[in-house]
DNA sequence: TACCATAGTGATAATTTTATCCCTGTTGAT
DNA sequence: ATCAACAGGGATAAAATTATCACTATGGTA
C-alpha cells in the first residue's frame, strides 16, 4: 500500500460499504470462507487466477477492517485458518443477494459484458 | 479502456455482478439516479469528487451493461437524462442492502477504515 | 464583449491496484 | 538427496483505473 494521496470518500452507508469490499477479490474471499474454505491454500485453489499474495494482502484488509479473523496454528508446516466475525458474517446475506442477482440475469449481464470487451474504441 | 490484457473472471453470478458494478462512482451513480438525479450535471454535482471525465465513462459501462439507458433531447444547450433500465431497477434492493449494511455499521467501519488508513506499513 | 452552463471526447499524466519473482524454514514423500 | 507443501512478505514490474487539461458548439447573462 502506497501513501494515499487522494483522500477517500466515506459520506454514507453506501460508500463504507464500497470502500471495505473494493478490492478484485474480496467479495469472493468472504463467500468462500463463509462457504468452509479456511486455509490460505484452499482459498488459492478456489481462485487460481489470483496470484498467492494479493490474496494474502486481502485478506489482510479484511483483516484490518475486521470482516475476518485469523488463527494461526503452532505447528510445522504452517497452519492458518480464517474464519468470519461477527461484522463479516453479517455481510454474508447481502453478498448472497448480489449472487443471486447476478444468477437471475446471467445470461443478459454475460452477453453485455462480453459485447463491450469486444468493442474497445470503435 | 485500453485492451483488456487480463480476461476477466465470470464463472458464477458473484462475477457477473462484480463486473458490471466495479467502478469507483458506478453504485453511487446507480442509486443517484434512482434518487431522480437524472442530468449529468446534476450527477456532478451530487459527486464533486469525480470528475465530469469519468462520470462519462462510468455512465458510458453502466449504459453498455444495460443497467441505465439515455435520452438526449436535441435542444441547446444540451440536455441529456439517464435513466434506470428494467435491469438496473432490479439492482436497487440490493444496493438498498448494502447501504443498510453500511449505515448499521457505520461507526465501527469508519474507525477500522480510518485506522488503516493511518498504519500504511509499520 | 467576456463569461458561464451544457454534454461529451481526445490526449496524456498521476495514482492505485494487481501480477511476478524471489526468499524464509521445517516436515514428509519420492 | 531433492522436492513439494505450507504462510507470508519484500522488491519491483505491469496493468488498470482515475484525474487533469484542452477542445467542440450555442445561447443567455452581466
Amino acid at each position: 500500500m502506497h501513501e494515499r494521496k487522494i483522500p477517500l470518500n466515506l459520506n454514507c452507508g453506501l460508500d463504507l460499504t464500497g470502500e471495505v469490499l473494493y478490492g478484485k477479490w474480496k467479495i469472493r474471499l468472504l463467500w468462500f470462507i463463509h462457504e468452509g474454505y479456511r486455509r490460505p491454500s484452499e482459498l488459492q485453489r478456489k481462485i487460481p487466477n489470483a496470484s498467492r499474495r494479493v490474496l494474502t494482502a486481502q485478506l489482510g484488509e479484511l483483516r484490518d477492517h475486521e470482516l475476518v479473523g485469523r488463527k494461526v496454528h503452532p505447528v510445522v508446516p504452517p497452519k492458518t485458518e480464517y474464519f468470519l466475525t461477527d461484522l463479516g458474517q453479517s455481510l454474508i446475506p447481502v453478498i448472497s443477494a448480489l449472487g443471486q442477482w447476478g444468477d437471475e440475469h446471467e445470461e443478459k449481464l454475460r452477453t453485455a459484458i462480453l459485447k463491450r470487451q469486444n468493442t474497445p474504441k470503435p
